[in-house]
DNA sequence: AATATAGTTGACCATATGGTCAAAAATATA
DNA sequence: TATATTTTTGACCATATGGTCAACTATATT
């Protein structure tokens, strides 16, 4: 993970770590639901519950801490993916993928919306974290997914379509909440909706690599 | 397809057809980009190269704009599969399901992009349409599928999760184009990129709905 | 051609916006 | 306790924002 500003982590107090967080928190909801440009200070400062001065001691710029927000949530992402090598069983290690991308949908969504803000607008803050961090990271985890292909553990697939599916289906659940719930008659991401969710998707994934589902699948 | 506002389409002159279509299409790439709040009439007038007030003319404030947009997205929308009966072959229904979703997603990334915000946003402006006239068809779209699996054309799955799939999976080649295009290296969305995309839907589907994959599928 | 109507536009307005500043409060250091 | 430093905050500022208005131009209608 490359930094996306230039702070080497000088040393905070107490008080400014905590009044830091709070921040970070309001502005990762503020621009997670309006995106970069839809966000207002002000509105942020409220869900902060502090004066908007405030804001602008510990974060000189709107930018800043939009860059110091998408900062942290990449930190955090797709850590069980990480894990799996050549030798892994595929299916325990999609499933853990899998699992893991859709927690983090049901627990942090606004972190996924964020990020879908940037993707949408263009990624203007992260096209060379893009190709810098993220591509090679791809790169390494198709290469787990070719060994598989090639030791006959999975069927031949196309490595990175299969991990932009993953992602692309767990944060949907994250991204497009309010429609999941609404076309499902549930009133909000519960533990079952997301028993039923992961279920299915552990499923659907493995059968499209040509595994045998597990026996108490749908 | 209920109408948002309530405009019963009062005969416009060819000069305001003209006009008004200039400025939908630009509020669709602006609203896309930045979402309602973020989007900017100015910056949107200058999209569409006339001058700001001749907005105002035409659409009241940009909220109406808003919904004028929003409404001209939806009514083209998940057209193919609105053909698939219980009679229909479940493989070629789907396939064409898929390959609709993404050229969609393709030739007309803007409308997924504002979908996605509105979605994003919390569905402000669309509550209503998604339990009034969205959630009656899933259902109905729900029981062709459930018909196949009585009929065991399919094996049984959630309906609603394969639409679900069908959907997140072909918008995110719109809404994470950037994404997508850096991490496959690939300079644009061309024909070889959507061919090898559909492609690989359309086998993983169907693999996922215990149909026997074309032969040509890699 | 004269006139009415529809459509366009530069100048403008009230308000909201990101951001500043100086003073106050809290905290650390002596 | 006195002093220096960090953190908080109400009042404020220049600019950008959505929207208006009155004048102007183009288009129909007679």
């Amino acid at each position: 993970m490359v930094s996306l500003n230039e702070n080497p982590t000088p040393a905070e107090s107490e008080a400014t770590h905590q009044t830091k967080q709070k921040i970070l928190s309001a502005a990762k909801d503020e621009f997670a639901q309006f995106g970069f440009e839809g966000a207002r200070m002000q509105r942020l400062a409220n869900r902060a519950d502090i004066p908007k001065p405030n804001i602008h001691y510990h974060f000189k710029t709107k930018q800043q801490l939009y860059l110091a927000v998408l900062e942290q949530i990449i930190a955090s992402w797709n850590q069980a993916f990480n894990h799996a090598t050549p030798e892994s069983d595929p299916a325990e290690a999609l499933e853990l993928f899998v699992r893991e991308k859709l927690n983090q949908a049901r627990f942090d969504p606004a972190a996924s919306r964020l990020f879908a803000n940037e993707m949408i607008q263009g990624a203007p803050n992260l096209k060379r974290y893009l190709s810098t961090d993220m591509r090679p990271w791809v790169l390494d985890r198709a290469h787990v997914i070719l060994a598989w292909v090639a030791a006959k553990k999975i069927r031949p697939i196309d490595p990175e379509r299969l991990i932009f599916l993953v992602w692309s289906v767990t944060q949907h659940y994250a991204d497009f909440q309010v429609q999941a719930l609404a076309l499902l008659n549930r009133a909000e991401f519960d533990e079952s909706v997301a028993q039923e969710t992961s279920d299915f998707l552990v499923d659907f994934v493995l059968r499209g690599c040509g595994l045998q589902p597990k026996a108490n699948a749908s």
